[in-house]
DNA sequence: TACTACCTTAGAACAATTCTATTATAATAT
DNA sequence: ATATTATAATAGAATTGTTCTAAGGTAGTA
């Protein structure tokens, strides 16, 4: 909290109550949650707002490199407020997802041919699998 | 075309005109086109394609597993014809995906405790970067 | 106080996708 | 061949996730 105060009081953003309320509920998080999610999270405690500025706040982060968008489920966005490069796994029956913190990328190494068509800037793995609760 | 003829003429699945020209706009092409850039490619040869037929179509297919969804894209559901496993790169320019055909599975081993908590069926890796064409 | 820059809000707009009701077609049985 | 049935195609409506817009609101500065 202190943390989140004086890591985001740069300039050029504006701590408001809702962005404050946002990075809170996001901060530590690492329930992936959806921009849906967050608003009804937070609606209770902050009844005027709205989500439009849940979308606006967590565009704003992510354009800023603040979180991450993870792209693991077809269905929706979903939201990382740990930005250190990691991988996903999500389990195909409950849509949860697990984060991985490995660094693959030595292993991964790309053929000869996308390296010339393509300057390379990062990877990211999704593994897909079934949890052991949806496994019963 | 004979192929696909032979391929498709399974119970349970009508090889309809429609589906035919969907079917061929998808076979060998690896330029993973988005349900809209299927029915733009086909609307002048089909004018009386809809696009719930697109997305019938291919809805149906990546159910039985005969074409793969590609959720490295943000923005939007990119299909592809080619459902051996294989990975991806984005020009994050001009959005253009091309494939990858390494199996990196061996090399990517998970941690223990992810092993234990997922059943891990597979894997799929995003790479990011800028093709040449874009570099200028 | 006045000014400026930025933020929040509600709701409209939008784009991608899915659903619905109707009609058409293909496969099967008679 | 005809009738029956099952499935597919169509147009358009509906839904969903997301972005935009216009109207205030608020914080910081002069
Ligand atoms: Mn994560
Ligand atoms: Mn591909
Ligand atoms: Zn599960
Ligand atoms: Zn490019």
């Amino acid at each position: 909290m202190e943390k989140i105060i004086h890591r985001y009081k740069g300039k050029g953003f504006k701590l408001t109550p809702q962005r404050l309320a946002i990075l809170k509920f996001l901060e530590g998080n690492n329930e992936h949650p959806t921009a849906d999610e967050i608003y009804t999270g937070l609606k209770n405690d902050y009844p005027t707002l709205s989500v439009a500025t849940v979308y606006n706040t967590i565009e704003t982060l992510r354009d800023r490199g603040e979180i991450a968008e993870v792209t693991i489920d077809p269905e929706r966005k979903h939201f990382d407020p740990n930005t250190t490069p990691h991988h996903h796994i999500i389990c195909m029956e409950c849509k949860r997802i697990a984060d991985i913190f490995e660094d693959y990328t030595s292993e991964i190494a790309l053929p000869q041919e996308v390296v010339e068509e393509f300057s390379v800037a990062g990877n990211h793995i999704d593994f897909y699998g079934v949890c052991r609760e949806c496994r019963g």
